[in-house]
DNA sequence: CAGGATAGATGGTAAGGCCACTTGGTGCAA
DNA sequence: TTGCACCAAGTGGCCTTACCATCTATCCTG
């Protein structure tokens, strides 16, 4: 008689894999906390059972994962770093690339940041941020008026603020990521269309409506400004269901 | 004179990560299909001039982005991978890991996410999604009649299917990993309040109304219900201050 | 006491080698 | 002819050894 009991995979589990795994429990279950050391590679090497190539790869994993960065030098070894939204960001654009991910989803994830973090920063700026977003509004309407290269830093930098000033650290990581994505989709499309001035002025427009709604505290407006802003520069790379669907969710459509 | 040029921050490059970029950029533009293989390590260190751990160490960081798996045997290679959203997950995982994260802003994140969410899916969902929906709602309520142990995977399951009908899948995985930050966080908590299923059945009851208002493709009250069921139950965690500010960004407060 | 020289440890990279396994073909047998 | 068992070649997995540039801490000198 066959016993009934299944079996699973019996896939290979590589060594490296282990010790990363390892090691990413032991950061993120803050047992080695921001900024701390790990043990070398050849203190690794032997804690671990392993050549030094194999700590090496699961090293470089952990790194290109951003949670790791080199430190050589006596006393040395891998140091544990802050959060980045630079491997969020990298996520992104890699399923963007191969095509796993759609702009439609993209955009619409932004559209819930963006207008969430703008109607956060209206209730809950204070004076300081509020300075720093009104300087940011002046760089971009500088940069536009000279029609400088630099308009999508400056442009980037004011949008960092609106972020920060939402006083969510996650808003922050992940606006940041996405507004990278989306950027690096758009620089093909931005060749063809000549660095039109007039859009970035139409840009600082809008951007300096979204300030003065968030420093009056109208958090339904700021919310409203900034999804419209994003929809509306985008929604012609979509499809015509793609567009309803969003017209709809920001209730425009009936 | 000094020049006003500014230089950039002259980092180290390491060869490992060139040989990184390298490969994405081939298998990102189209050049190595999915499926399609790469020379093996012994070629690509020629073809790179470097040794075999360093190829080594660059394929081992492309396997972790889930874009290349190894195959040995002859004519074999490096294999392309049909791009997974797993890794994503996975990077919104080690961002909410490393991150010091307070409850106000996972909450707020939360709020935000499912608010959207539930809009989303009440305005496109399909039958199918609708079926799989009341199912779930037809399992948390069983799960809680029975005061079982799996109320919260019940639970649980019933929100990703409404994350999958939002119909968007950067929606539902970043939904993932903060439900599970968020669930870490208050694992603590959770002991010292018994499952008193009272919670779980008045949980059943606000999540039926949520399917109701997505059923009727209500997609204002779809997201209402969802923001404020999340910020009633979890609000009497919060500082005041984090109170108000909530509450103000629910509109419940002038 | 300050500052520079020195020594040790660290990471970066290379070269060579062994093993288990997969693959593809070959040759034998039915 | 067909099927199958076997074998050789090539691949990735892992190890060992080794050298170098660089950084840090310490000590020593001025």
């Amino acid at each position: 008689m066959t016993s009934s009991h299944s079996f699973t995979a019996a896939s290979p589990v590589y060594t490296y894999q282990r010790i990363v795994e390892q090691i990413e429990h032991a950061i993120l279950s803050g047992e080695f906390p921001v900024g701390s050391q790990l043990p070398s590679e050849r203190d690794l090497m032997g804690q671990f059972g392993v050549s030094r190539p194999t700590v090496r790869e699961a090293l470089r994993v952990l790194q290109s994962m951003g949670l790791l960065e080199p430190r050589p030098g006596t006393r040395g070894g891998p140091v544990v770093l802050a959060p980045s939204p630079d491997t969020l960001g990298r996520s992104f654009r890699t399923m963007l690339g191969t095509a796993s991910l759609d702009l439609a989803e993209l955009l619409q994830y932004r559209i819930i940041l963006d207008g969430s973090a703008s109607e956060l920063a209206a209730i809950r700026h204070t004076d300081a941020e509020l300075a720093l977003m009104r300087e940011g509004i002046e760089r971009m309407r500088e940069a536009a008026e000279a029609d400088a290269p630099d308009f999508a830093d400056a442009d980037l930098a004011f949008h960092e603020r609106v972020w920060a000033a939402s006083g969510n650290q996650i808003l922050s990581l992940s606006g940041h990521a996405v507004w990278g994505a989306l950027r690096g989709l758009l620089q093909r499309d931005a060749e063809r269309s000549p660095g039109d001035n007039s859009v970035k002025l139409e840009s600082v427009r809008i951007d300096t409506g979204l300030f003065e709604a968030i420093e009056r505290r109208d958090a339904t407006e700021a919310g409203r400004i900034a999804r419209t802003a994003l929809a509306d520069r985008f929604s012609s790379m979509l499809s015509d269901p793609e567009q309803r669907t969003l017209e709809q969710f920001l209730g425009r459509a009936p």
